[in-house]
RNA sequence: GGGCGAUUAGCUCAGGGGUAGAGCGCCUCGUUGACAUCGAGGAGGUCACAAGUUCAAAUCUUGUAUCGCCCA
């Protein structure tokens, strides 16, 4: 006997081991089946398990679910990434409280510390998705940084680096001064802040008393100045292009260039030029040939390339100073207030420094093309389609990719240093020092590359490292391509777009053609808090996912999700709204509790196509509906509509009318109609079962188990319903919507004359036609229960006097209420009731009056109006009839 | 500055040429042997605004306003 209440923390816990234990989510079980994988998109070791990532991971786990209840070979693909700039931070932070920092460490001890660090804290993620129910083949897990994994990444780097698509540049990059490192541009955050526009005077040479006036945010940048740019067209400027202007501070002469980077529009039209330490200034710089001039340390202080004055001086302490000095020197013309963007670094927070450094890139340019056709031509689609906009506009426009990073924790950079600065790309030291060997005729000490490779350089190979390759692995040969993506917008720069890049690069299918890793990429939304904001960690504004579980469940945190993860819109998470999808998690169990007290609890024999009560029949066609419905909404990644139609169709048509109906039945004599309502009940409740477990899975194995003891597999590996649209049984349908309009139509009336609840009264039909009979004599017993009928009287005539009237298609039902009925109200209730149906009318006739409706409309269409005025002339008669039998009495 | 999206019931949001939807909230009634985490009923909307296309627009087009996100 099932108990009560259902306890979802017993059972949550109960079945996911049971489900681990019994290998149910383990790929590769079914060799004969079609596959289907996905790979999940690899969370950060030091994560812990957010709102956004029970969002994807629930609709990753739906889409398991109901692929391996489909009888596919399911695997899903988990593992962590080593997220080497936050973690080094975590390890950092703690060696920080103990006084020591990484250098008194060293590099190998540090590394070890973060290795340790990884076995005791990393990966509490796993344990928290576990909670929501995850179905992951854990046995597969990969990290990163393991042996395997590693060994592909360095084996991608060597290949892409042999291929020439790998090479080291002296660019300038986003220097990160705080962890000293080079970041990549997603990885800096671009603020609007409040700041200064200091204008300053530059002398001209040999021309005492004329300067140019330029404007800086930045004004210690001004010591690394090699040049002024002005407007080629400027007039104002034009006799000073080729001529030479004196730094003031410095002392050094500077060129006055013509570039059209010079917009004439802002201050005084020229624009300083500082090569080494601006994106645009560099690319004028190499226009024209320009010096650049580095002036800042990694520490973005001023280095031994400024006048000694500045020299160590951090980069806003100089700032002062030269504005100072400046102001000093008269070369200080006015300083302006401005809003003006700053870059800051996503994970250290402080102001980036673009900053002239040796790194290594990725000739991304190169690899987007087969990227870019590949979603040209429809071999991976993203839906919504939309975001394919999204994914061109960042390819179209690829900027080398710079993949070094100055940190320790990560992939370190396969490259040897000879003596000369020769350089050596090699799997492994040994291979390395062959090559040198080969380079110079004899053995030379090799020096490696201190840097390590940007984390997504890895997850870039994740749908196939993390399947075996290099090894041309069985997994590898049937899970590649994936199926689907689940993934964020926020990350389709950052790892959609470098998965296709090294996905066809590496990867190739029977005929031998670069392969996708993904047919299509599902993009979902972002969850975000109340004000619109991506939630974060140091926003403060995050939901814990784990919170919601531990009040309402995992089931009904998870359908929560799923029913508001509509296409292409945002999700702001409402509390009320998990607490709602709880109480439906309390409806089913009660459902269930009450089939299992009437015995219709484990389907046995039931003969689906040849059943004797409508209702049965109906609800069976109903079940295929709404299957057909799941399927569909599923297949198209609508989640919600997927959720919404199992919703609807376990509480408003099984709960509320398919039981209410068949508890006369159940309660009744006739043998054989009981034992047919009893499996058929057992038959829909373990259909609502198999389509609510991808959305529920913990509740319905729950019951599934329980309502049976003689299951031949756990709802997990259940088999989903197939239904044939044969089951769809028109005529059951028409005659169980006419009893269900019926009971309406009464209840309403009831509540509106207000009639007691309890009291039970007298129904006299007139009107009713051979099929009204019919379904009033099948139903009969049930329309008395659920209307609180005494009795149905069938008339021809007219009805008791002081009736209310009840007009259902060609029918009119008199509810005999002498004494009762207020005849003002009644009047009211029939006039409101005809106003709206004239109204409709109104609306219909308009449209059949129109020669151009009925020509260019659809003959449906016009059908359907034809059909829908009669009907609605029909109705709108009986209620003036009503009215008239109500004016009658009244006088 | 460029791109994308949003504006629908009191709130949170679906829908997307052919009668306007859900959940929550609100009001009325209800201890009928599954369920008060419930049941029955009800009120509540010029679908932001304007013009256009169409037999027909909440839905398509264009513009306006407001809000949000991404990229420079």
């Amino acid at each position: 006997m099932l108990e009560k209440k259902y306890q979802a923390a017993t059972s949550e816990h109960k079945w996911y081991e049971h489900w681990e234990k019994s290998g149910a989510f383990k790929g590769g079980q079914r060799p004969d089946a079609e596959t289907y994988s996905i790979v999940l998109p690899p969370p950060n070791v030091t994560g812990s398990l957010h709102i956004g990532h029970a969002l994807n991971h629930t609709l990753q786990d739906i889409l398991i679910r109901f692929e391996r209840m489909r009888g596919k070979d399911v695997l899903w693909q988990p593992g962590m990434d080593h997220a080497g700039i936050a973690t080094q931070m975590v390890v950092e932070r703690q060696l920080d409280a103990q006084g020591v920092s990484r250098y008194d460490l060293g590099r190998e001890k540090f590394l070890e510390r973060v290795w340790e660090w990884k076995e005791e804290s990393g990966g509490t993620i796993f344990n928290q998705m576990r909670r929501l129910g995850q179905s992951c083949d854990w046995s597969r897990q990969r990290f990163t940084m393991d042996d395997g994994f590693s060994e592909a990444v360095l084996k991608v780097f060597v290949k892409l680096h042999e291929e020439g698509l790998i090479y080291k540049d002296k660019r300038l990059v986003n220097w990160d001064p705080k962890l000293k490192t080079a970041i990549s541009d997603l990885e800096v955050e671009q603020k609007e802040v409040n700041g200064h526009f200091w204008h300053f005077r530059y002398p001209v040479e040999e021309e005492e008393g004329r300067y140019i006036v330029v404007a800086t945010t930045r004004p210690e940048t001004m010591l690394g100045d090699t040049a002024v740019a002005v407007h080629p067209d400027d007039e104002r400027h034009k006799d000073l292009i080729g001529k030479y202007l004196i730094l003031p501070l410095v002392g050094r002469r500077i060129l006055v260039v013509a570039d059209e980077h010079a917009d004439p529009e802002q201050g005084s039209g020229a624009v300083k030029i500082t090569p080494a330490h601006d994106f645009n200034d560099f690319v004028v710089g190499q226009r024209h040939n320009l010096e650049k001039i580095n002036i800042l340390d990694e520490n973005a202080c001023l280095n031994e390339n400024v006048p000694e004055k500045y020299q160590g001086l951090d980069r806003y302490a100089a700032r002062s100073q030269i504005v100072a000095d400046m102001e000093a020197a008269g070369y200080l013309e006015k300083i302006e207030e401005r809003l003006h963007t700053v870059p800051y670094g996503d994970r250290s927070g402080v102001v980036i420094e673009p900053w002239l450094t040796d790194q290594w890139y990725v000739n991304a340019a190169e690899l987007a093309k087969p990227a870019i056709k590949a979603v040209e031509d429809g071999q991976t689609k993203f839906v919504p389609k939309q975001w394919e906009k999204t994914y061109f506009e960042w390819m179209y426009n690829i900027e080398p990719w710079c993949i070094s990073r100055q940190l320790w924790w990560g992939h370190r950079i396969p490259a040897w240093y000879g003596p000369d600065g020769e350089i050596f790309v090699a799997l492994s030291e040994e291979q390395a020092q062959e090559k040198a060997r080969k380079h110079y005729g004899e053995d030379k000490t090799l020096t490696r590359d201190p840097d390590v490779l940007d984390t997504w350089f890895s997850s870039a190979l994740w749908p196939f490292g993390t399947l075996g390759w290099p090894e041309d692995t069985k997994a590898l040969e049937r899970f590649y391509k994936t199926d689907v993506l689940v993934t964020g917008f926020d990350i389709i720069f950052f790892w959609v777009a470098r998965m296709m890049m090294d996905g066809l690069h590496f990867m190739r299918d029977e005929e031998d053609k670069a392969e996708v890793p993904f047919h299509t990429v599902y993009v979902h939304a972002l969850v975000r808090d109340e004000h619109g904001q991506k939630m974060s960690k140091s926003k403060g504004n995050v939901i814990d996912p784990l919170e919601l579980v531990d009040n309402y469940g995992a089931d009904a945190l998870r359908f929560t999700l799923a029913a508001m993860a509509a296409q292409g819109r945002d999700l702001k998470l409402s509390e009320k709204r998990v607490e709602g999808y709880r109480n439906f998690v309390t409806k089913l169990w009660n459902a269930a509790r009450f089939c299992e007290m009437h015995d219709c609890h484990g389907a046995g024999e039931l003969d689906l196509d040849n059943l004797l009560l409508t209702n049965n029949k109906w609800i069976v066609g109903e079940v295929t509906k709404t299957a057909s419905n799941l399927n569909q909404a599923l297949e198209d990644y609508r989640f919600n509509e997927a959720a919404g139609a199992i919703y609807h169709f376990t509480w408003g048509t099984f709960c509320d009318w398919f039981i209410e109906l068949s508890k006369p039945l159940l309660n009744g004599d006739n043998v054989a109609e009981k034992i047919e309502t009893r499996q058929t009940a057992a038959w829909v409740l373990d259909q609502i079962l198999k389509m609510l477990h991808p959305f529920m899975p913990f509740v319905t194995e729950e019951l599934w188990q329980s309502l049976s003891s003689t299951r031949e597999t756990d709802l997990i590996v259940a088999p989903w319903p197939e239904l044939s649209s044969d089951l769809i049984n028109n005529n059951a349908s028409e005659e169980m919507n006419w009893a269900i309009a019926l009971i309406s139509e009464i209840r309403t009336g009831r509540a509106e004359m207000n009639v007691p609840a309890g009291a039970k009264i007298e129904m006299h039909i007139q009107g009713a036609n051979e099929s009204n009979l019919k379904a009033l004599s099948a139903h009969e017993e049930v329309i008395k229960r659920l209307a609180r009928i005494s009795d149905i009287i069938c008339i021809d005539g007219e009805g008791p006097k002081g009736s209310a009237q009840i007009v259902i298609k060609e029918a009119t039902v008199f509810l005999p209420l002498a004494g009762v009925i207020d005849v003002e109200q009644e009047q009211a209730r029939l006039t409101k009731s005809l106003d709206k149906i004239e109204k409709e009318m109104g609306g219909i006739k308009g449209r059949l009056n129109n020669e151009k409706f009925i020509s260019k409309a659809p003959e449906s269409v016009v059908a359907e109006n034809k059909s829908n005025l009669a009907d609605a002339e029909e109705k709108a008669a009986k209620l003036r009839a009503a009215l008239a039998r109500l004016a009658s009495l009244a006088q």
